[in-house]
DNA sequence: CGTAGACCCTGCGCGC
DNA sequence: TGCGCGCAGGGTCTAC
């Protein structure tokens, strides 16, 4: 479900509702996810405290809690944090509740279990093993194509995967690593070895737009996403390739072709990409 | 070292 | 209707 931007958009629709409100109390109602949840540990660190900021990191959520603690919500592909009423039912597959001393709860729901929960000592959290590899922040002002040439050098593959290596930019996923080509005007499939100084800036600045962009409008729902209040985004009516095999591209008219890079489906137009 | 593929898991839409 | 298949916004581990 989610990139960047949607996690960006939760974190601004839940921060007024988190920020200085206590946990009370935390239901754990399934421990797989994709790494086992230490509940003792969670619990210890996080019932008590009261929130003191709501960040972002990549596609992590951070709440920084009183006591130097830091609750760590990753969403992976399925994955949902929603507010209800304290005396909500449970939903389906509602992993995990964080009851808040506002008479709220907050709810992590992820039918795929491929999302993380944990919590960390705030100075730990750089040098942990979730947040060691990650790359830079491409809404950050240092982010531009020099950066990304750089990254580049003496690397081989396609600028697909590029884009989506976390250790290169984090946050970058499927559908707007394929926007911010097309954007670009470079074919998904590319050498990096073969991309010059001027397309990076391309690149750079298609990528940091296209965020911005889907920031703005809400976030991309294809199918479930929605912030913290249940609102859904507005950007997949925006989307110029994703998902839109055999219609024609917004600015030439050639059909789009889907094509599968690292088992992942890509889009984009035959005319206004070059390999 | 870097890159490609399998895998984790559930739900949905499609064709038969 | 019901069933099987392919596909889905992420990340990590393994085999080359």
């Amino acid at each position: 479900m989610p990139e960047l931007p949607e996690i960006e958009v939760l974190r601004r629709s839940l921060e007024p509702h988190l920020v200085g409100r206590r946990i009370v109390a935390l239901r754990v109602r399934n421990r797989a996810l994709r790494e086992p949840v230490a509940t003792a540990a969670l619990r210890r660190q996080t019932v008590g405290r009261r929130v003191t900021e709501l960040r972002r990191r990549a596609k992590f959520l951070l709440a920084d809690l009183e006591g130097e603690s830091t609750l760590v919500v990753h969403l992976g592909m399925s994955g949902r944090l929603t507010l209800a009423p304290l005396g909500a039912p449970a939903e389906l597959h509602e992993h995990l509740v964080f009851e808040l001393d506002s008479g709220q709860k907050l709810r992590f729901r992820d039918p795929r279990r491929f999302g993380l929960a944990l919590a960390l000592p705030t100075a730990r959290l750089e040098g942990d093993r979730h947040f060691r590899h990650l790359g830079i922040e491409p809404l950050n002002g240092a982010f531009d194509g020099p950066v990304l040439a750089a990254a580049a050098r003496g690397r081989r593959g396609p600028v697909k995967s590029f884009l989506m290596d976390g250790r290169i930019v984090v946050g970058v996923g499927n559908i707007y690593a394929t926007e911010a080509l097309f954007e670009a005007g470079l074919h998904p499939r590319r050498s990096v070895a073969r991309i010059g100084a001027p397309r990076w800036t391309a690149l750079a600045e298609a990528v940091r737009a296209v965020l911005e962009r889907a920031i703005a409008e809400g976030g991309t729902t294809l199918n479930d996403f929605a912030d913290g209040e249940g609102r859904e985004g507005l950007f997949q009516v925006s989307l110029a390739v994703y998902d839109r095999e055999g219609e024609p591209c917004l600015r030439c008219g050639s059909a789009v072709r889907r094509i599968v890079q690292a088992g992942r489906s890509t889009y984009y137009c035959p005319v206004c990409q070059k390999p």
